[in-house]
DNA sequence: GTCTATACAACGATAGAC
DNA sequence: GTCTATCGTTGTATAGAC
């Protein structure tokens, strides 16, 4: 289209040691995958969010793969947010650990929890990591604290509490559990979920 | 059925009348899009499993979205469902509830809803189908039946706790929900489905 | 001078549209 | 059946750090 040169926006060559290429990659497939999930983001359109060329993925991932892998680290810290639901009565620690959830997926209206729920429904890699972060880093250790027997399974039953809510209000933005307050949304459900953590199943 | 040409599967030309081809896209578009999801499902593959021309989808849906609209239509009567649901004592109907979820889901090990995660978590049309025929078609009718108040929110919490089952049984599979008995998990997970049903909220 | 991070071009495959 | 667009990937020349 512009014919006029003198305007090359990426010169070739190796660029300043400051400006790096391999963490804005990492910035752009969060964002590509947060928005379109793992087959609908194209490493073409990583590539140009992050500024740089389409090849970077491949030298610095090895491929879509490596970028997803590396990209999908979860950000937050689990282990502060475990150290928060346990920090207090445990018969409360059904209340915390829902307002700990709503928090973190509000903050960007569900965005991640939806490119989550399409990543993992698409790949079972993705599906193996969710696994792996649900029973050991976030409801093992908080199952482990509070509850009295069956570990494993009143962390599964936890799961399908949360992920279901998660999945209602954020993905099939049902009502009126979409646009419900916090405090409405807890009333409604921490009662169950502490039979889940230390309740008699 | 002998045909004069009796070796070739798909002779040439226009069909008798009682082939439909129609349907035959269907019934091979709902595999493919279960198996695969939307964007992993290739038109070519369908009309390939119907037996027909890939053109025919245009022909008759007008391209890949319409065949997905039409394909996508619940199998299952919704009414013989809420009517199994509804035919005893309303305090287990929750159990009832979950042992119908449990068996649908099972009898394909889960691909169905697999495909529907998929499809939700990727297209805003899919959600907004879910939304309908959650509220509208499962929980609406139960908990207009079952619920004392509170239908809407009570419909919802139910989908919650519905989905989430399903979504760690069958999509991420954690165990040891996703290889427990149907006794197991009904005793587990009922009393809190019954307290969303008829409970104090 | 050597190494390497980078940009660019092109390839083979495969999709949906027509 | 053909066309066109776009995907992930690979090969290669180059510019700058060391």
């Amino acid at each position: 289209m512009a014919d006029k040169r003198g305007s090359r926006p990426h010169p070739r060559g190796r660029r300043p040691a400051g400006e790096n290429t391999r963490a804005a990659l990492l910035d752009a497939a969060r964002a590509e995958f947060t928005e379109r999930g793992f087959d609908g983001a194209t490493v073409r359109a990583i590539a140009q969010r992050a500024g740089v060329d389409a090849a970077m993925v491949n030298h610095w991932f090895g491929g879509k793969d490596g970028l997803f892998v590396a990209a999908m680290e979860i950000p937050v810290n689990p282990e502060e947010i475990v150290h928060r639901i346990l920090d207090g009565d445990p018969q409360q620690a059904a209340e915390r650990l829902l307002r700990t959830f709503l928090s973190v997926w509000d903050t960007n209206g569900g965005g991640a929890l939806t490119a989550l729920a399409r990543s993992v429904a698409s790949h079972e890699q993705a599906a193996q990591m969710m696994r792996e972060f649900l029973s050991g880093m976030v409801f093992g250790p908080v199952v482990s604290a509070v509850a009295p027997d069956q570990l494993e399974l009143r962390a599964a039953l936890c799961g399908t509490q949360v992920l279901g809510l998660g999945m209602i209000r954020y993905v099939i933005r049902l009502e009126p559990l979409a646009s419900a307050e916090h405090n409405t949304v807890v009333a409604a459900i921490a009662p169950n979920l502490q039979r889940y953590l230390t309740g008699v199943l």
